[in-house]
DNA sequence: CCCAATGTAAAACGATCACTTTACACGCGC
DNA sequence: GCGCGTGTAAAGTGATCGTTTTACATTGGG
């Protein structure tokens, strides 16, 4: 396996399993296999590493969540819950931990959630074949419910999320009685 | 004001806007004006002061969310975001930053989030006159995703957390068609 | 064949970490 | 009026932080 493709895949899992700051670099460098001298060359910093980490996670996340039917969009959060665990989104976690005063860690974060929230807007016309901003904004808030909930309530938070969604899809439908 | 509400206070300021890991107790000392020797003598240890910090923000919280509706529950969240900025749940980011291996803090936020679960069970029952596990449950997907979604949405999220709740309280009122 | 790139190991950097200790000041009850 | 509880200030604990440096190995291409 490629030296930075290993690095960045332990930090990602120690980043995830331990928090950031609580993650040092002695820590990281000896889990990856490599010198911190070889650390630094590659990305240049600790703040560095966690936004090639973000970044890195928010590719294969999309690729992950490729689909564009409401049932696609949840089982592909329940097969990422059941592979890496449920810890609450990576990205909002390392937000607060620097406190929003790291620009690459914020931008790393706008830009996957803007993207999340495009794939919705995606997933929402595919399934009521037009634009429907509350609609996608309501399954946005579920996913994101989901992903924190399942950190206490286990999958079973996917399972909610995804029927509550298909009734909003339903009632988006269907005419509205008013 | 109080010696020991001030330090809580003030740790919860600074764990909540720098995190838990960053924020040193130095800093912390100095901002709330008393010694380190008090501060140890009061709550023990750092892990001791978040837990205290999180079971005070519970109560703190339940006293908010004191009201027996939906509209009445998501008001309380934008009050709480407009009077102290959202920056997502703060027992799930201590959970996070101390890999969930501080038994007082894990059980901190246990609590918390079966409180949570309760009082929207009881919100439930208030509306729709029954109990209704799907809907409590996509009502707590729904809190947790504003929560969350408000760092990066803003006031917006909760208004579009309500106005879907308040839909899927009208289908589980209006008798299934099915 | 040698140079440049890329890696390692290990020590050192000053700063900061959570926490303890020492020494001293005050106020209140018996 | 003395002791005790509660506070401060400040130095010191050893460990660990993120990062840099020094010195040396390996390897592939011109």
């Amino acid at each position: 396996m490629d030296i930075r493709t290993r690095l960045i895949s332990t930090a990602e899992q120690l980043f995830d399993r331990y928090g950031f700051t609580a993650t040092g670099m002695d820590r990281l460098t000896q889990a990856a296999g490599i010198s911190s001298r070889t650390l630094y060359k590659h990305v240049g910093s600790k703040n560095g590493l966690m936004a090639v980490v973000l970044n890195e996670r928010d590719r294969r996340f999309h690729r992950l969540v490729g689909a564009d039917n409401i049932d696609a969009l949840f089982d592909a959060l329940e097969i990422w819950f059941a592979q890496e665990g449920a810890r609450g989104c990576l990205f909002l976690r390392a937000w607060g931990e620097t406190g929003g005063s790291v620009p690459e860690i914020a931008e790393a974060m706008a830009r996957h959630k803007q993207r999340l929230r495009q794939r919705i807007d995606e997933i929402v016309v595919a399934e009521i074949g037009r634009r429907d901003d509350e609609l996608a904004e309501a399954i946005l808030l579920l996913f994101e419910g989901a992903t924190h909930a399942a950190t206490y309530r286990g999958g079973a938070a996917v399972d909610g999320a995804r029927r509550a969604a298909h009734r909003l899809v339903e009632t988006a439908r269907a005419p509205r009685r008013r």
